[in-house]
DNA sequence: TGTACATCAGTGAACGCGCGTTCACTGATGTAC
DNA sequence: TGTACATCAGTGAACGCGCGTTCACTGATGTAC
């Protein structure tokens, strides 16, 4: 079998004459480059119809019209396709995030929450299989390879920038967190000088990014059936709830 | 195939001579019910090893050293199977929590709320697979049937008894939970009456449970992982957070 | 510009596997009188 | 208590299925000179 990689970079002095072998915009790598994403785009939609154990790679060939074993020429297993999903997925929700969040005037911090936090909800319920592939239980024997680890990081960024804004602007007291200094080591000696932010107010968003989890994930699940059924003025208070604790809140922020 | 059913019930006058059909004493009542515990025993490591999607009528009928086509006399089904270890996962974690729970002061309403809570997490801790299994991202196609209604309301009554006492002792001021009153329907007119509780207090009761579900999904499904070391101490400010929220709070309880 | 060659995309057949479920059956155990 | 019968637990073979992956191959496309 062939490893579907560019070919080696052949170096021509004075230039190239013709598109480099390799090079992503030569003709052949871009008719696969659209294949693969028709590849990722039927691999998508059949997440969402059997979910993630019953993604198939002959199911998803089959829905292209091509052979199962034409596959292993975009994607060398069944775990490299899946680890492509998860990187777009991450990607995906983080770019939703990052722009819904963008659109509100910076000093309103609360709605610079609220928008974010929407937008979470907002994907999360148009790709509810994307998002368990994500964010669900996890499926013993796969291990999330490196190359995750960055998109991964997109939405907890877009909340800490909103908790950075804050601090700047003083509007956090050290009260408003109520975490106790020193009360974990890697938050204190890696991720609060990595933000430049104090060990609290980090400790603080990542308690915000997990009840945001927590709600979408909750109702996402199903487990908010028979007890409410406007989810949308009930997700509306739990944000406000949540901002409030970590000092973001509406009277804050209009203060 | 047989149904695996207890067989007709006769109705003998003057009462029993023999053990009497499908009487669950009977010798043979009990060789099944104990098969029954092995199989579900057999399932469960399977499932923590493999996860749901890799959990097999035949693996689990080759480790009881049985035939494969032998296990339909004592589930119908592969549904069936993982429906019984459903219910009897929430069984499980809802009396984890209930005798938790019961164990401290009646008084001391933070500590009921910690107690509680900390059983969901260190079950969760213990039998990941089935944490996941029923808190978890849905699998496509299943539909959890009726019969697990029941269980799966253990532990929000859990919650839901601290606070009432809360309630019932004063503890709980409207301002406390922050939730307009008439924002859902079906928490208004069906769970509240049920309760006896105000709307506003039963919606906070939610948000706890969410919030709760929230930090245990969250640390473990790996999300907390490079962030936070100390899960314990992260999960004991979480908690505080929660219960200050609701009104079952340290301050609030002490006084 | 033409030609020889390398590299590519894609195919069809096959391997070996494990799965859920059904079926007709054999003995053992319990029941009825 | 003994005997005829019904009901049970459990078996082994088989059905039909879909899966991931490999392999040797054929044409098409791009590259080098």
């Amino acid at each position: 079998m062939q490893a579907p990689l560019a070919y080696a970079r052949t170096d021509r002095p004075g230039g190239y004459r013709w598109a480099v072998p390799g090079d992503p915009a030569s003709p052949r790598a871009r008719a696969r480059a659209a294949i693969v994403d028709e590849i990722k785009a039927a691999a998508r939609r059949q997440l969402e119809e059997r979910g993630a154990a019953g993604l198939s790679v002959r199911h998803v060939a089959r829905d292209l019209h091509m052979s199962s074993s034409g596959m292993y020429r975009y994607f060398a297993s069944r775990d490299e396709l899946l680890t492509a999903l998860i990187i777009d997925a991450y990607d995906s929700i983080g770019e939703a995030v990052e722009v819904a969040e963008a659109s509100v005037d910076r000093a309103d911090l609360f709605g610079r929450y609220f928008a974010a936090a929407n937008a979470v909800r907002s994907w999360a319920k148009a790709r509810p299989q994307e998002y368990g592939l994500v964010f669900g239980s996890p499926v013993p024997g796969y291990v999330a390879p490196p190359e995750t680890i960055v998109p991964a990081s997109r939405v907890p960024l877009a909340l800490a920038r909103i908790l950075r804004d804050a601090y700047d602007a003083g509007k956090i007291v050290p009260a408003a967190t109520g975490l106790p200094p020193g009360v974990d080591h890697a938050l204190a000696t890696s991720v609060s000088p990595l933000m430049g932010l104090p060990p609290d107010v980090v400790a603080s968003g990542i308690l915000a990014w997990v009840e945001l989890f927590g709600y979408v994930s909750f109702e996402l699940f199903g487990h908010l059936l028979g007890s409410i059924d406007d989810g949308d003025a009930f997700f509306r208070v739990a944000c406000e709830r949540t901002a409030e604790g970590i000092g973001v809140g509406k009277g804050r922020a209009r203060a």
